[in-house]
DNA sequence: CAATGCAGGTAAACC
DNA sequence: TGGTTTACCTGCATT
C-alpha cells in the first residue's frame, strides 16, 4: 500500500516546498475576484464554459478576455459569439456560444453576486450550478467556484488530475467515464490524501497542474 | 508536407 | 434506474 507510490509522494512534497508560496499567492488572488464587478465574474463563468477539451490559455487569452474587453459577452448574439470563437482554439464553438447565451439569460435577473450571497457552502453552490448552468458538470462547476475564490474544499477532477491520482496510488485506474457518484467518491479519496500529505486540496490541484505544465494558471 | 496527438468535458441518446 | 456510448467539432504543436 505504501511501497511504490511513496517515492512519487515524496517527490510531490518536495515540489510543494518550492512552489508553496506561489500557489498560495495564486489562490489568494482567486479569493479577491468576488469584489470585482459582475461582468468579471460572468467572464470567469464563460471561461469555464469554454475550457472543456480546449487549452485554458486559448480559452482565456484568445476568447474570453478579448470578449470581455469589448463587451461581447453581454452584447453579442449567439452567432456573433460563435463566429468570434471559431478561430480562437476553443472547440465546439456553436455549442459553447449557445451555453454562454443561456448563462447570460440565467443570470440576467439576479446576477452571480446575488447567487453567491444565497449559498453559504460551496457544495450546495456546486449542486445548483451543475443543475442550472447548461455546460457545467461537477468538474467545471468546481473549476468556476475555485476561480472565484470559494473552492477550497472542492476537487477539480480533470484528466490530468485523475492521471496523477492514479500514479500516486490514490485511485486504482483512470475511470472510463465519470458518473456523479464516482466523481464524489474520487473527490473524497483526494480529500483524504490531501490530509495525509498535509497539502490543502486546492493547493494540491494547482501543484499537480504545475507538475504537468510548469505553470500556475487557472 | 502528411500523420498523429491532444486540448482542465458535458448533454443526450442508448441500452 | 443507472451505467455506457456518442455527438459536439477543430486548430495547433510535434514528429
Amino acid at each position: 500500500m505504501e511501497t511504490e507510490e511513496k517515492p512519487l509522494v515524496d517527490e510531490l512534497k518536495k515540489l510543494y516546498k518550492t512552489k508553496k508560496k506561489a500557489i498560495q499567492k495564486r489562490l489568494s488572488d482567486f479569493g479577491k475576484i468576488d469584489t470585482e464587478p459582475e461582468n468579471v465574474l460572468f467572464a470567469e463563468l464563460c471561461f469555464c464554459l469554454c475550457t472543456p477539451q480546449t487549452k485554458a490559455k486559448f480559452a482565456w487569452f484568445n476568447a474570453i478576455h478579448p470578449l470581455m474587453e469589448r463587451g461581447g459577452l453581454q452584447t453579442y448574439t449567439e452567432s456573433e459569439l460563435a463566429d468570434f470563437l471559431r478561430n480562437t482554439g476553443v472547440r465546439f464553438h456553436h455549442t459553447k456560444a449557445k451555453r454562454i447565451i443561456q448563462a447570460r439569460e440565467l443570470f440576467r435577473a439576479g446576477g452571480i453576486k446575488e447567487l453567491l450571497n444565497s449559498y453559504d457552502n460551496s457544495t450546495d453552490l456546486r449542486d445548483f450550478l451543475e443543475d442550472a448552468v447548461k455546460g457545467f458538470g461537477l468538474k467545471e462547476a468546481s473549476h468556476f467556484i475555485r476561480n472565484i475564490g470559494r473552492g477550497n474544499d472542492l476537487a477539480i477532477l480533470d484528466r490530468h488530475i485523475l492521471k496523477n491520482l492514479v500514479s500516486l496510488g490514490v485511485i486504482d485506474k483512470m475511470p472510463k467515464n465519470l458518473t456523479k457518484r464516482r466523481y464524489l467518491e474520487i473527490e473524497e479519496e483526494m480529500r483524504t490524501f490531501s490530509n495525509e500529505i498535509q497539502i490543502p486540496l486546492a493547493e494540491l490541484d494547482l501543484l499537480l497542474w504545475f507538475k504537468e505544465t510548469g505553470e500556475i494558471f487557472k
